[in-house]
DNA sequence: ATACGTTCTTAACATAGGTGCAGTAGGCTA
DNA sequence: TAGCCTACTGCACCTATGTTAAGAACGTAT
């Protein structure tokens, strides 16, 4: 795993967008690296969340409190382009954390330069098409949430070979699915029988 | 009810970014008026969406097909510039189809100007946070789905005063909260008893 | 007026998808 | 060695919602 690979976030750029070294110079000087231990938070609830991060590698989770429970609400894997879209715009407290699972690296770019690189079309034209497609992902979830049950969202994990289940504690991908540890046993318990027979 | 008055539009604008004269001229100058009556379709399922439109007047709702029926997604209130991203952006067949549940005054802008018109700083801005804004709702009806039944969501309807319960047909509400519109009438009956001792 | 279709309500009953508790087992850390 | 966490399993139970079937209220067309 090779560390700090500008490369690696200039490529993932150019799939959204069409992009010359003067724009790219423009952009990385926006950006610093950062490492994020596994089990450190990137971001703390009730904190407002002042950057846009970049993940190179590793793996982030989004989570709550809720009810005194932690709650996974959804997992960032890499190469991706993110930040706490509602803190960070509206510059009030975060409500979720962001946990690294594993030792991850992260570019980060503050709020200022954030404000000053949308002047320049190209990265505009990015973050665009990003929110957009961020839009359609929630929107995917939500049908997927409307459509099936708890069951039939892990298998589809499997089916589509989700690399969330190598790495992803149980636990976690429990509350991520909306049910209790027990429950997903279960559900694990009754698809391996019938994958034996 | 005014109809085609262009103030509407304008300073529907101006909340999301200050707008001058200038830019105003140029972006009405992209919108033509069309006039949609009640019950007829502004969209329909697996036609290209090739416009964004401005909600001027009325109340339109989005629906799918899903399993012969017909399921009612959300609705649209003005003042409020829409449009059916995925297939707009796509110039793939919609999924779902948008109807005016009243008489409804709209300005519609096609593909081509959309495109002119994000040179213009002003309206790029506005997009950019309006896609922000829609990005946050559909996080907000996520959030909401995950944590409450129907009955919750229900109840938050009468309790935040929305509009919708004064306009919307109960079977939409019911299929918009998704339970068939039995559920929703015992919901009904249970709140107005309860209210009532 | 009458008849018809649609929407909404009510009731009895059924059920899927989940919870909670309790006990077991394996692995890691101190 | 003990202690702790995670995961698995069996069982009883719950509850939100579906299903079915019937009737009431309302508007519209004939």
């Amino acid at each position: 795993m090779s560390r700090y690979d500008q490369n690696i976030f200039r490529n993932y750029l150019a799939d959204y967008t069409t992009i010359d070294s003067k724009d790219w110079s423009q952009i990385i000087a926006c950006f610093h690296p950062k490492e994020v231990k596994a089990g450190t938070l990137l971001l703390e609830e009730g904190k407002i969340c002042r950057h846009v991060y970049f993940l190179e590698s590793g793996l982030l989770r989004y989570f709550v409190w809720k009810d005194g429970q932690d709650v996974t609400k959804f997992f960032t894997h890499p190469p991706y382009c993110f930040t706490s879209q509602r803190s960070f715009n509206t510059e009030q407290p975060a409500r979720e954390s962001i946990e690294a699972l594993q030792d991850s690296y992260v570019w980060e770019m503050s709020r200022a330069d954030s404000l000053r690189l949308l002047e320049l079309k190209t990265w505009n034209n990015f973050v665009l098409k990003l929110v957009q497609e961020v839009q359609f992902f929630t929107e995917r979830i939500l049908e997927d949430l409307q459509n099936e049950t708890a069951e039939q969202r892990y298998r589809r994990m499997i089916a589509e070979g989700s690399p969330l289940l190598q790495k992803v504690p149980l636990k976690h991908l429990a509350s991520y699915l909306g049910i209790a540890p027990q429950s997903l046993s279960r559900i694990r318990k009754k698809i391996y029988e019938h994958a034996r027979t």
